[in-house]
DNA sequence: TAAAAATACTCCATAGGTATTTTAT
DNA sequence: ATAAAATACCTATGGAGTATTTTTA
């Protein structure tokens, strides 16, 4: 009969790319998870892996059944969850993914908030962008994912936490520094800094200011927040920074002007996003409200 | 650790509503089931059934538990079919589900058809109301369902096979039964016979009934449209028919006159539905030409 | 020839069996 | 009083171990 070990198995096998390295992983010996697979492989009459090459590979046939073990094993890891949660809510592990825009300015101040409320909750934070993030929580390796909720996130449960508008980051001694509040159009044929590819910030302010006709200089894609920030201090071009991002040390330059958008204010929605089917969605919820109320102090402690 | 057996032993429990009973349909004996069960709940460290009473109860725990057990195991027989499909797809058993307003009326003409392309595909063939129809696909009790898609059918993938107009049916000496044609407004004020609550056919009349304002006859509802037919034709009111269900001996009526409604035709559509996640996809849409060809078959003989 | 997977065998953990007692209605 | 579940004990299947051979890049 099928079992969950063997799924286990043959998903490690997939994930580490020898019977050696999956038998470590999975702290048996390699005769004995080759012993399960091949009984699997009976089983179900059909050749999972081809084997003999440096690298197992997965056969057309295998790569299904590598799928759908993944998701027996989501389900089985969220019937314990599951089981968990029922009795002691707020224990264990909790895997969170949240993108690099807004990771350095909203963990700060929640991690210890988290870590006094819910003491027996292990929070362990990866940073990724969007895709991976979203990839890791269907796979059942992510349970929880902060990030902006205007990117595709497939079929996961949202909840938004707050709104956080762009702000228009500029030289000093720009024509635009002294302004009150500026609209989109006054970006028309400027210079702009972004991203490189792979953040949603990069496309959401792309989009703004293809909007405008602001033209993205061509041999410049900045790598994070606190390297584009200098970069426009410096005169090289102005750029679109969440207002989240504007509240800490590293956009303290004092050759920086930074100047808000008139209505209607370009922005992108924060929050908090989980597997629909996620045994947690309970907790999730409740852990919305101290993820909010600390993004909240970030900003007002401006 | 949690193994795919004990799942199966605990929803077996839930439905044969005694270790006994589950003990003899899982084709062990009760001690050890029952050694099973403490040993999930032991490893869980919460209580899935109430003991001692006539019937085992669940407890609040337990529903979450049992729930995602049954999602579990959808999971490893999705993966044993997918194995199955993809070495020889039209293979195996695959449980039919059909509304009893279609049933009758399209499975003689497909069946034969079906067991003539697929000799090793083994239909079962269960007959049941469209919420329990949908109910059992999604705890995978059955396969694919035949049924009209205007109905909810939850997050099912669809597939239309053909357009079921619907017809007015009424005794031959009715002041309507010499049209040619009929609009739904021609409705209004007359008596109309329907069939009993379930049928999704009957919401559908009725829907189409209140809008025209006809009134159902109070004291009298049809359990199937065998019994309805004659009603009828005994002058006892009007119904509605779908076309399919008015070529068959079952509809020749002396006393009953067809006529058809003029544009726009109130219809139904009738369908295959089968859960997203089910990897017999391919097939079922493979069988859906067999489906709408037999179906065709049987109203152009009329 | 040097990794990796398969084979041969041994062992023991445990799923599942039988017989019986306990529990709840 | 009786049906159902738990307990006690036993058996044997098969999962996983060690040692070794076979494979293929």
């Amino acid at each position: 009969m099928t079992t969950i070990r063997q799924l286990e198995y043959i998903t490690a096998i997939e994930d580490h790319g020898t019977f050696q390295a999956a038998a470590d992983a999975c702290h048996v010996t390699q005769p004995g998870l080759s012993a399960q697979v091949r009984q699997l492989e009976d089983l179900l009459e059909l050749q999972i892996f081809e084997r003999g090459r440096k690298r197992v590979l997965v056969t057309p046939a295998g790569r299904e059944i590598l799928d759908r073990a993944r998701r027996v094993l989501i389900a089985v890891e969220d019937l314990q969850q599951a089981a968990r949660s029922s009795s002691k809510p707020f224990t264990g592990p909790l895997r969170l993914g949240v993108i690099p825009t807004v990771a350095p300015f909203v963990l700060p101040a929640v991690l210890p908030k988290v870590r006094r409320a819910y003491p027996a909750l292990r929070l362990e934070v990866h940073e990724a962008h969007t895709p991976e993030l979203v990839q890791a929580l269907e796979q059942g390796t992510l349970d929880l994912l902060l990030l902006a909720l205007e990117a595709p996130l497939g079929d996961a449960a949202t909840l938004a936490l707050f709104e956080d508008a762009f702000m228009l980051a500029l030289p000093r001694d720009h024509r635009l520094a002294g302004r009150k509040r500026v609209r989109e159009s006054d970006l028309a044929g400027e210079d702009v800094l972004l991203l490189e590819d792979g953040h949603c910030l990069r496309d959401q302010a792309l989009s703004v200011c293809n909007r405008a006709g602001a033209l993205e200089i061509g041999d410049f894609r900045a790598s994070s927040l606190t390297t584009l920030v200098p970069m426009v201090a410096s005169g090289a071009g102005l750029t679109l920074l969440p207002a989240l991002a504007t509240r800490t040390s590293a956009a303290l330059d004092r050759d920086l002007a930074l100047v808000p958008f008139s209505r209607p204010v370009p922005k992108r929605t924060i929050g908090l996003a989980w597997r629909k089917t996620s045994p947690r969605g309970d907790e999730f919820s409740e852990l919305a409200d101290l993820f909010s109320a600390a993004a909240n102090t970030t900003r007002r402690r401006s």
